[in-house]
DNA sequence: CACCGCGTAGGACGGCTGTCCTATTATTCC
DNA sequence: GGAATAATAGGACAGCCGTCCTACGCGGTG
């Protein structure tokens, strides 16, 4: 078998298990037997379990980059594409029930550990962030960009916590469709269409 | 020195290094060091690190339960104790932004884990869910209130999860000014106060 | 004073971890 | 077909982990 297969066999592997078990639980031997491969041979394609972290970091990487691609190949506004990112948490539910977001936990994890590669994890979330910050200024809503995107990001990250914690499906259908309608005010086409203050927050959610 | 003043010094220091390493990188070294006691001196006090765990979820119950009983005693009406909840993101913002919510954190670890404390720690979500949703049902929504509740817990753990991720203390303080708008709709005083759908959701966040 | 028990100290243990080293097999090229 | 290289296997190593055991000091009681 070639190098480079096994090397993205582990990788994918470990991706994996990281996400399942966390990083730190996650020992050699137990990706080694995942891949069917001896511990030893590990060195010959990762020199730590660090690189295999930041191999699989990468890999994230790339692999949410093409999903965004894909999200702005198939919707044509702004708005549908937000609406695909919100609709994440319904699309991976099952996995998020049992592990939870995989740039969430991970990223709070490395932090608890002190972990070099914790900055590395943090453009997972940045790349979100500035995928979204751009989607809201072609919607326009240049000057808010950035703090929509950070809400939707708070709002995707809050969901996958409880939904995690509790195991509640419809909890998590209700809260996409207070989102959808939280975004619809911002996706009428003109600023004007914005709600004032106190008149936002509330829809049957019930 | 007496047995119940080392143990709770031990729960204490545990506490601590539990929220701020997380409970799998948490050796019993460490702790050990943080109350200047041998190691072999921890099974006179406990058996086993589970153990310790739990003796740290009960701690972490009782102390969430008498501030709890504090808000209820310094505030009058329910939605005044909501927005003492809401506000605990920016109450604890330093701690927050260095790691995470304490509560959202260690649920998410032990269920990696596979812990058997896992329920145990679910409890902390469980009695905040319990005590949101008696708020919000004396507030005049009881149909709603557990859908309320949940809410309410999504937007601190998105909070908290983010201002962890990205140290920020301007986006905790946003979000929270968005959340106190929200509210308002709501403890206006009577159910007709609350918007219709599609009318939510937007307010001047940036 | 002698005694007893509570609280503590510190080392020993087996097991698992990440890492490294060397031997062995598979593949490719002349 | 033989030689050089790619890829793998598996054990050795030191270090840390949770756990357990035994011995020691100290304070109160008879």
């Amino acid at each position: 078998m070639g190098a480079e297969t096994t090397r993205a066999h582990i990788v994918e592997a470990a991706d994996r298990l990281f996400y399942h078990q966390g990083y730190g639980h996650t020992s050699f031997a137990a990706i080694a037997e995942a891949v069917h491969i001896s511990r030893g041979n590990f060195y010959y394609h990762f020199k730590s379990k660090d690189d295999i972290l930041r191999a699989v970091i990468v890999a994230r990487l790339e692999s949410r980059r093409r999903m965004l691609e894909q999200w702005e190949a198939e919707e044509s506004d702004p708005a549908g594409r937000i609406r695909r990112f919100i609709e994440i948490v319904v699309t991976n539910r099952a996995d998020i029930q049992s592990y939870g977001c995989p740039v969430g936990t991970l990223t709070t994890e490395l932090a608890k550990l002190g972990h070099p590669a914790l900055d590395e994890a943090g453009e997972l979330f940045t790349l979100f962030r500035a995928w979204l910050r751009e989607q809201f200024t072609q919607l326009g809503h240049p000057a808010r960009a950035d703090a929509l995107a950070m809400h939707v990001l708070a709002f995707s990250q809050g969901v996958a916590t409880l939904a995690h914690a509790f195991r509640d499906e419809d909890f998590i259908r209700r809260e996409v469709r207070r989102m959808h309608d939280w975004l619809s005010a911002y996706s009428a086409g003109s600023e004007a269409a914005v709600p004032a203050a106190h008149e936002d927050g509330a829809q049957a959610d019930a």
